[in-house]
DNA sequence: ACAAAAGTGTTGCCATTACACCCATGC
DNA sequence: GCATGGGTGTAATGGCAACACTTTTGT
């Protein structure tokens, strides 16, 4: 018989905020299967299209966002993860910051939201292993690159990379060492300015310097979070 | 238009010899397109099986080999890497010991045979990217867990390993500080046993004491090579 | 005896860790 | 003036890197 499969592509894209925390981006879909469950935005790749441009895609279509950082992630494709026809997913990574979109539900979804990732709802399909298998990958990815470019605003305080870097390893840091270990490696620019968040003194801004940025996370760093 | 795109899988198996270095396993192709070129041994998943069961029945049918560690690499789907229909190519990585097998072309393929990864023929498809994709993660893989268990023979001398990790580093180590470092991970047993090669002083057998080996690699360890 | 490979310790240095008080602002 | 979050330096430790000579065998 013919080989009988599909193939879908399935964005995890995390998002970060000081309050909020980690969140993920899920759908409500409007369809059959899993009608009315929450999903990963996604869907059926197009015959003349390349992967990437499927994942761009369906996430323009479903939750109106366009993701800049996408990275693959891993493809699901054991029998049986779809009720009704065979579909390998192929998974990708994504990173954003939730403040620079407006979420609009299109096409398959009812409905579009963040989800704190410790407050997950039942998710259709497999996208619950999906999703955890993005977590792990983003807690790796924290040891051997650096993290903060895509999710921290263009300007913030150092706090903010602080708080970062404490809610991805889920453990305390010792703000010092941390600003001597992330001074050390160059990829920040100090500015003049200060924002003032709540009671308490104002705090110094910083940015990205884009390009020490990529090239440190291109060649790879060690990270050694213990403390 | 309904969607028509095939799945296929295809592995990237490396073999480490002391006298050859690291090589990939390869098939000299029987049918068209790219007839008679070499090429990634692989195939289309059938309708039933899982992505993993595939690829351990592509290898067996093709080069008559069973190959134990095998994980998933990248999924590689432009239009056009197929000349004829769309295929999407989920490929794999896999570590052996060449010595462990015997090679025997099968099916699809006229020939198999192991190539230094710094000797390889010209490749059918995007073959070519898929193995530069495993080498850079083969050579990633050393630096964040041990590598060696399913490379090297059940019983070595210390400078097989210490020589393995020279191939895949490209460049020399230090043997006291190498040894240090491996001890102090308590994955190797030293036996009473002693083996001759050539000339020279008789070396001491060693081999991984499995489970430790396995319980490092679960939690990934830091090497950090430089010297 | 010499060539070839195996085996083995010490020292200096640098990076990581641990640790606590003052500063600027809002209320 | 007090509560809140921002900002900063030093000393001790431990892990890594550098480094060369002796041992055991074959020829």
């Amino acid at each position: 018989m013919r080989q009988d499969i599909r193939v879908a592509v399935d964005a995890v894209v995390f998002g970060y905020d000081q309050e909020q925390g980690i969140s993920v981006l899920l759908i409500k879909r409007k369809i059959e299967p899993f009608k009315k469950m929450w999903a990963l935005p996604g869907g059926l790749v197009l015959n003349e299209e390349s992967l990437d441009s499927a994942v761009h895609r369906e996430l323009q279509e479903e939750a109106g966002i366009d993701v800049k950082f996408l990275e693959q992630l891993y493809s699901f494709g054991n029998p049986g993860r779809d009720p009704r026809n065979r579909v390998i997913s192929i998974s990708y990574f994504g990173l954003v910051r939730p403040r620079d979109f407006e979420l609009v539900a299109r096409t398959d979804a009812e409905d579009v939201a963040w989800f704190n990732i410790s407050k997950l709802p039942p998710l259709a399909f497999d996208h619950k292993k999906i999703v955890e298998t993005a977590i792990s990958r983003l807690r790796g990815k924290i040891t051997y690159e650096p993290v903060g470019f895509e999710l921290l605003d263009k300007e913030f305080p150092f706090s903010d990379l602080e708080n970062l870097y404490q809610t991805l390893l889920d453990q305390p840091i010792d703000r010092r060492n941390f600003k001597k270990k992330i001074s050390s490696l160059g990829i920040l620019e100090e500015l003049d300015r200060t924002v003032q968040r709540g009671a308490g003194r104002p705090a110094r801004l910083f940015r990205f310097n884009r390009k020490k940025y990529f090239e440190l996370k291109d060649r790879g760093y060690n990270f050694d979070f213990f403390s």
